[in-house]
DNA sequence: GCGTCCAGGTCTACC
DNA sequence: GGTAGACCTGGACGC
């Protein structure tokens, strides 16, 4: 039997342009049906069961459809307000844009909301999957963390793997059966800290730190970087990081300087004006053409 | 079929 | 603080 919830958006918000903001809504455990325009996921509730959702517009609200009839739907609505960033402010960002031609889009599509994974572990992780390889071997490395690590909800989707579950597992697993190379010893590493207590990193969503501060803790996790920390500092809701990486720098290639490489400070001279909203404003510029 | 390059980079050693 | 070299994987490419 279906357990239903409906959650109010704000006049700015877009479901499109925000599951389709960047890669996450292919990465596991979501799964994005474009045809209906339903985002699949697999929660945890706040007794650590796997529930398994759809998440879609009906009606100018969040539809979202459990499977599991027995589940609380607070820790639910609570997951989905913050995977699509239902209660995040962007008047700040809209009016940095105000003026810009070429940025018109963003405000007409209501766009600006990076979509993120229902917890910050999670996007740690996945943020670490991302670095020096090919989105397709992301994509893998994470499909195979769900599959061998994640626990099953009741229609045997899996649920995004707990640090406890990470930390279970040597190196030796992360390497043979998840693919992750190098990566491995990183993985186990930070699966022990965030399970022993001694890192939170959901603690970075509500931290008092000055954002440099906060991206020298976040750099302190092996695997993180510059890229990774800015990255996740914009999963966090801070954009005065720009997170250059390969894609990223090839784009502004094309767009503003004729397809020919250029130091990332001629980069970040272009961005500067924007202030603390340039990591919003770049990865916008840079993907217009991904949202119609 | 084989070698090389390079992806949504980072770490360590060294200067 | 800046830089060189090493690092897993797997697909694309040239030969």
């Amino acid at each position: 039997m279906k357990h239903t919830a409906f959650i109010g958006v704000p006049a700015d918000f877009s479901f499109r342009s925000t599951v389709y903001s960047h890669g996450w809504c292919e990465l596991a455990p979501f799964e994005l049906d474009v045809e209906d325009w339903r985002l699949s996921c697999v929660f945890r509730d706040d007794d650590n069961n796997a529930v398994s959702a759809v998440i879609f517009e009906e009606n100018d609200r969040i539809r979202i459809d459990l499977a599991n009839s027995k589940v609380d739907l607070t820790s639910i609505i609570r997951d989905t307000r913050h995977l699509l960033r239902l209660d995040d402010d962007l008047n700040e960002f809209y009016r940095s844009i105000e003026g810009h031609d070429r940025l018109r889009w963003v405000r007409e599509r209501r766009a600006g909301r990076l979509l993120r994974s229902a917890n910050v572990w999670e996007d740690l992780v996945k943020t670490i999957c991302t670095t020096n390889c090919s989105w397709g071997l992301t994509k893998s490395m994470v499909s195979n963390l769900v599959e061998k690590l994640g626990a099953p909800a009741d229609n045997g989707k899996k649920a995004f793997p707990t640090a406890e579950a990470m930390a279970s597992v040597s190196e030796k697993f992360y390497r043979d059966e998840i693919r992750a190379g190098y990566r491995s010893p990183y993985f186990v590493e930070l699966a022990e800290n965030v399970a022993s207590g001694k890192l939170d990193p959901q603690k970075w969503l509500t931290s008092d730190l000055p954002t440099p501060e906060l991206k020298k803790e976040m750099k302190r996790v092996k695997g993180v970087g510059d890229y990774a920390a800015e990255n996740l500092l914009k999963l966090v809701g801070r954009y005065d990081g720009l997170a250059l990486d390969s894609w990223l720098r090839s784009q502004f290639y094309k767009n503003h300087n004729k397809d020919k490489v250029c130091p990332d400070k001629k980069i970040e001279r272009h961005y500067k004006d924007f202030g603390k909203c340039r990591g919003l404003v770049i990865w916008c510029d840079m993907t217009e053409k991904w949202i119609n």
